[in-house]
DNA sequence: GCTTGATCCTCTAGCGGCTAGAGAATGTAG
DNA sequence: CTACATTCTCTAGCCGCTAGAGGATCAAGC
């Protein structure tokens, strides 16, 4: 219920004064309500609310995912199964990045591993990137 | 040797023709020549140094790092001391972000899991996300 | 030669998710 | 009353493209 300014509401949160403000122009934040001198003023639950966006961010749920997310919190008495449905599929998304990141690791571990340390005209680094036929999978 | 328009090479390197416009741009990609109607013309080894860019870039090198190679890959003389630096920081850079990946497969995992599919004030999808507190791992 | 449609040109603007800076108005401490 | 910090709005930049406008040029068919 405290008044706090947005340099208040950043510290709580660790979340950067324009992120903030662009958060609330994206629309994960309310527009904030203003004193006389047009400056925002927070209460603590904007600082809950800023707190579950930080979380959702580092968890790499897009912004867009966030709104609906925030969409169903805000509606306690709904079933949770739209926020399953979301979580689902960030977590495949998080898993083809993880399975092709493997891939790419492999391959440039190999590169690494193949380079004799001689000339760059014999750097298997710079062979195997000059040709895909030289690399162990077609991930990429 | 052969002048190719941009769109043979794009349908060769299977790079998009404002890409490859963009890659000229960024300095990957030399200055094409051009015909007397302003045209750019390409070569076979356009077509081979588009290729190692492209295959760079699946490989997540950035359009920086493949700047440098490139550099590296015209002048086959030099030691590749220096482009087994370039892949090793990269190497770096992939396994970092597959330990972070790994971290929120997990915790997004978790979370799904939990779900007991009833009222979104029960969710742990939305719990989770509204309070770090929960979270097994503190890597993000 | 003439029309059609594909290809090409340049230029500008947009994507996501911020981040940085200008320039002006307030707030707070000594 | 003077500093200095904080806040405001607005614009522009980051990466690596991608999309679109509006115009010039090409190759093929009639």
């Amino acid at each position: 219920m405290r008044d706090l300014p947005i340099g208040a509401l950043s510290e709580r949160t660790g979340v950067k004064v324009p992120t903030i403000r662009y958060y609330e122009q994206a629309g994960l934040m309310p527009q904030a309500a203003r004193t006389e001198a047009n400056r925002r003023t927070y209460s603590t639950q904007d600082v809950d609310r800023l707190r579950f966006i930080r979380h959702a961010r580092e968890l790499g749920f897009e912004v867009d995912a966030i709104r609906q997310l925030l969409g169903l919190a805000d509606q306690p008495d709904r079933s949770c199964a739209e926020a399953d449905v979301i979580a689902r599929v960030h977590l495949r998304e998080i898993e083809s990045k993880l399975a092709r990141l493997t891939a790419l690791q492999a391959e440039v571990q190999r590169m690494i591993d193949e380079c004799a340390h001689g000339r760059v005209g014999d750097c298997r680094v710079i062979q195997v990137l000059a040709d895909h036929g030289q690399c162990v999978s077609d991930a990429h």
